[in-house]
RNA sequence: GUCCUCGUGGCGCAAUUGGAUAGCGCGCAAGACUUCUAAUCUUGAGGCUGUGGGUUCGAGUCCCACCGGGGACUCCA
């Protein structure tokens, strides 16, 4: 049943029948009835009043009144303006409680035939998660989840950047000071150990460098480029990357762990592995904090040299051309892109290489009809290229590629830098949100008589749930300011909020259960409350809206749309009885709250 | 320089994709537990949707210009 493509297949016959006229299906504008207004659909007649030459209150009620009288299901209409409101009646919806109240997939839709994969995460091997990592990987897997409802057959991958210079840093560090310590050794989170050894070798560096300021071959290089009109302390802050690559002792060493490292070495191959593993082993256990998984893992290592072949065959196809230095390039401007660079003029690659590479690899190996990269917004124009490319080479998966993009987290101090130190690192945010939830439980009083292994159970879901909550909740694309206190709120429209209405439907339920309540008997209940039917129809919207979510890859829709529900609930439970009703109201009731647990 | 984005009460976010008097949360003020757990509910104050034009029955939403924040443009991914 799709009630808004009924309504319209009679707006459209009626107004046929009364004036003659034959409406578009893009001029129907048929949506839910505001709050303040009596109704559940409401039509906006203005495209029609000129065509029909009648006042919009005239024809609001002509229609209406025809209507009521032609279709069984609508019960009564009123006019205001253009606006058509039509109540429905009380069966319609009782029906479709009915028939959907105990089925556990509600809103699970029928698979569509399509897979799709989703890449999230994606982090580098040479430090820990931080807060923008929770961000992606919440919208990832949101999304994910969204896409399963929705239908598709989904798998989940990431792609792991596990070489280049910053693990070589970290590395080097690690070999130059480390004194053979080790995460067990010095019980440190393996994560947390190597980004500690990366922090080493920046802090060790900038010594370096600083020594080397005052050095005469400092003064040279700062008066060779002296036209640049710098201070001496601007100077040298923009020359460290040169510096790093022409002066530096340590840049010069890990440059040469690069190489070594590319050359297959052993040495430096082996202390690679043992570091990514130690990486690894932490990163595994914060997803198991957070709650998500991968189907498939791609590593730049086995990867950052695929798509050379796939750019020589596209140039001779035209696709690319060539410019007299030897370099690759691609020609965009008819997509309002510009002129990109594939192949550097000694044949080397870019990201982009890689990244078509990557993207023909996994249509290798699953065969997918769409593809969803979660990567921040910095990205923007370098998926837009990514995309355009793949699709003149005509990539069968080209047109089902997606780029969900998302906004920075910021604090609110400015946005984090890890060189100064104010990033928030992923686990230590996680457990501080947890530590708040059991504080507050404490100051309640509540729960304490559970045993300890439930206790911590509990305070870990509610303090998760308000970390999750309060970052999906954003739209993905907007940027958002973190504010740590905000986040450790319990109230409101938040997680807990949303958990607290699910628990009490439980506790409903169970109670329902030990006084042996028979909820499958269709019940006979009298009229509905004003209440009941805004749960109803706002059940009634849930799979229409997974598939919306679907579609714009926004898992802030369900996030609004999962608290708003909790809210009517809380309204109902409050307003309203269930266990001193009479039969038919009770079950009723029960059996409205079983579909709103179903659905959070 | 070119292109892309964002701008909504003090703060954080919405607005059924162009529809009615712009909603909700936090915070602030006042109230409600003899109940199916108060992490709840009710009420109030708080707005010229950055500015100025345009498109039409109708604009927070679309177009143009400007102001302000952010980002990208051959290698941090």
């Amino acid at each position: 049943m799709n009630v808004v493509s009924i309504l319209a297949a009679h707006v459209k016959q009626g107004i046929q029948a009364l004036y003659g006229i034959e409406v578009q299906d893009k001029q129907l504008n048929i949506g839910l009835t505001r709050k303040e207004f009596e109704g559940d659909y409401t039509l906006v007649t203005f495209p029609f009043v000129k065509l029909a030459k009648k006042s919009p209150e005239q024809l609001g009620n002509e229609l209406g009144a025809y209507l009521v009288e032609q279709v069984d299901s609508i019960r009564d209409y009123n006019v205001i303006k253009g606006f058509l409101n039509l109540s429905l009646t009380d069966s319609i919806w009782l029906d479709y409680l009915n028939q959907n109240y105990n089925n556990k997939a509600f809103g699970q839709a029928e698979s569509n035939g399509q897979r799709v994969l989703v890449e999230f995460s994606s982090p580098n091997t040479n430090k820990p998660l931080h807060l923008g990592h929770i961000r992606n990987i919440l919208l990832g897997w949101a999304s994910s989840k969204i896409l399963k409802t929705a239908g598709y057959d989904v798998v989940n991958v990431q792609i792991i950047n596990d070489r280049g210079i910053a693990i070589c840093k970290s590395m080097l560090a690690w070999k130059l000071f480390a004194e053979g310590a080790t995460p067990a050794l010095s019980g440190i989170k393996g994560d947390h150990f190597v980004g500690k050894w990366y922090v080493e070798f920046e802090r060790k560096f900038q010594e370096e460098y600083k020594s080397w300021q005052e050095s005469p071959a400092a003064l040279a290089a700062y008066d060779a480029r002296k036209k640049v009109a710098l201070t001496e302390a601007e100077f040298f802050k923009s020359f460290k990357n040169d510096y790093f690559n022409e002066h530096s002792a340590l840049g010069k060493e890990a440059k040469a762990m690069l190489l070594a490292w590319e050359a297959n070495d052993p040495t430096v191959r082996a202390l690679w592995e043992q570091m990514n593993g130690w990486v690894y082993e932490g990163f595994n256990h914060t997803y198991d904090r957070l709650g998500v998984s991968f189907d498939q893992l791609y590593y730049e290592s086995d990867t950052y040299l695929l798509g050379k072949d796939k750019i020589e065959k596209g140039l001779q196809e035209g696709i690319f051309y060539q410019k007299d230095d030897g370099s690759v390039w691609i020609d965009l401007e008819d997509a309002k892109l510009d002129h990109k660079l594939v192949l550097r003029s000694d044949g080397t690659s870019v990201y982009m290489t890689q990244d078509i590479g990557t993207a023909i690899l996994r249509y290798e190996d699953f065969k997918m009809d769409r593809m969803v990269y979660t990567v921040a917004d910095e990205q923007n124009y370098h998926f837009k290229v990514l995309f355009e490319i793949l699709k003149r080479m005509n990539e069968p998966f080209a047109k089902g590629l997606y780029h969900l993009s998302y906004g920075m987290v910021e604090l609110p101090e400015g946005r984090m830098k890890s060189r100064e130190g104010t990033v928030v690192d992923a686990d230590d945010l996680m457990a501080t949100v947890i530590q708040e939830a059991r504080e507050n439980i404490k100051d309640r009083g509540e729960l304490l008589e559970l045993p300890a292994g439930e206790l911590d159970d509990i305070v870990r879901k509610i303090g998760l749930a308000a970390l999750k909550y309060h970052i999906v909740k954003v739209q993905p694309k907007k940027w958002m300011t973190f504010d740590p206190k905000e986040s450790l709120d319990l109230q409101g429209q938040t997680g807990p909020y949303i958990q607290y209405s699910y628990v009490r439907i439980k506790g409903i339920l169970s109670r329902a259960e030990q006084e042996g309540v028979d909820l499958s008997q269709r019940t006979d209940y009298k009229s509905l409350e004003v209440i009941e039917r805004e749960l109803i129809i706002s059940l009634y919207q849930y799979p229409g809206l997974i598939q919306q979510a679907a579609e714009d890859l926004d898992p802030s829709l369900i996030a609004s749309y999962c608290y708003q529900l909790a809210k009517m609930f809380s309204k109902f439970w409050h307003d309203l009885q269930i266990f001193k009703e009479e039969e038919a109201t009770k079950v009723f009731r029960l059996q409205l709250s079983k579909l709103v647990g179903i659905v959070l």
